[in-house]
DNA sequence: CAATACCAAGCAAGCGCTTGGTTTGTAAAC
DNA sequence: GTTTACAAACCAAGCGCTTGCTTGGTATTG
């Protein structure tokens, strides 16, 4: 399945909302500004007008500020796990699993979901504590597809560190990425930055 | 020099201010409201209260709230480049230098200066444009004590990947451990901590 | 002819910051 | 050793503005 065929079922289904939609421009355009400006900085106005609507019409779709935030971080976390587990299935040894895992979430922070996964990083302290526990509930389902994968490794010997602390150093890592990676001013491609990733594990590049 | 050494005559040279003063006790407590709320989030009236003055009256030690978020980086960053250079100083080999920086960096992070490191971190976006350049400057300076010794590695063919490459990772895992990292509650120690960074590198640990 | 989507207007609360005046610490002058 | 001088530190009050959100009404759509 393409990512795209992924997107679509996703759409089918509810869990991500039709980007051509209302609602779905509406938390493209939140995740744009909420990673640009961060949450706080970012009015009921400033989201209104970037979907060209008035600021108390938006709460016609959401009933909350926060309500965007959280809309935008578990549709990120929805879409992101299809893409991981689509990535995963089509590699054979753990190894090359593991490349898929890194570009894919590689792919997700850089690419098209790249605001969104930002804001799923930088805001998460903007959420309430509620909405903190039900987010996290949905990250645990794809924190387990890395924690297999590490551990496979860590069984064959080829990593030399605990998967729990590689995972979440690779987390910090991989999210950093979005600070500084501009794969659009020359220099490494996406391929390549995955490249030095798996070869900063000691997994030396397989072309 | 122990770090309770370098931190007085970092004071002495007004470099940092004295965390018993007026001026550095704000600066602490600034720090750890900034890094629980976000800057955006904290008013002067929490900042004020957090000292036990009107809200009013910090506007006779800063001229504006961006100034107390931007002292408490310069303060910070000026610390840690201190404590790096130290801890790289009592260091032999690149091996070591690396561990040395590694450990130094966790310590700052998870340690007592934690929270204006998280705040580094993560308020960045805060900043006014102007006061984001300044910092920055500041900033480069350690990042060229990290880019010696990873560039020693690289030569020693003890390091798959590109320097600059693996310090911008380390940048994000490292900070990423003052989100999960609770050395308090069992289990891995700073030194331990810092052996699994370096065994994720393909550095087995020493002892 | 509902239901959905929106607008125009504005409210109450909270924000960063200013103001004019008072207290406190310090050190020289008597 | 009390008095005088003065700046630094602080308070009490509040200004002007922005914020998230509400309200009552009007298009638009199936």
């Amino acid at each position: 399945m393409s990512q795209n065929q992924i997107l679509q079922s996703l759409i089918a289904e509810n869990l991500v909302s039709d980007p051509n939609g209302a609602r779905g421009r509406l938390l493209k355009e939140a995740a744009r500004l909420f990673r640009e400006k961060g949450y706080e900085r970012t009015t009921v106005r400033d989201l209104a007008a970037a979907v060209g609507i008035q600021s108390g019409s938006l709460f016609h779709h959401f009933r909350t500020k926060e309500e965007i935030l959280k809309a935008v971080m578990v549709e990120t976390i929805g879409l992101n796990t299809a893409l991981m587990q689509a990535a995963m299935e089509a590699a054979d040894t753990p190894k090359d699993k593991l490349r898929a895992l890194v570009r894919a979430e590689l792919e997700s922070i850089n690419g098209q979901t790249g605001e969104a996964m930002a804001v799923l990083v930088f805001e998460w302290r903007s959420l309430s504590a509620d909405s903190q526990a039900d987010v996290l509930e949905l990250r645990d389902i794809y924190e387990a597809l890395w924690l297999d994968v590490l551990g496979a490794l860590r069984d064959q010997g080829r990593l030399l560190a605990e998967p729990f602390v590689v995972r979440r150093m690779l987390t910090g890592a991989l999210s950093w990425t979005v600070t500084w990676y501009r794969p659009e001013r020359g220099g490494l491609t996406l391929d390549g930055l995955t490249d030095q990733v798996m070869a900063m594990l000691g997994f030396p590049a397989t072309s």
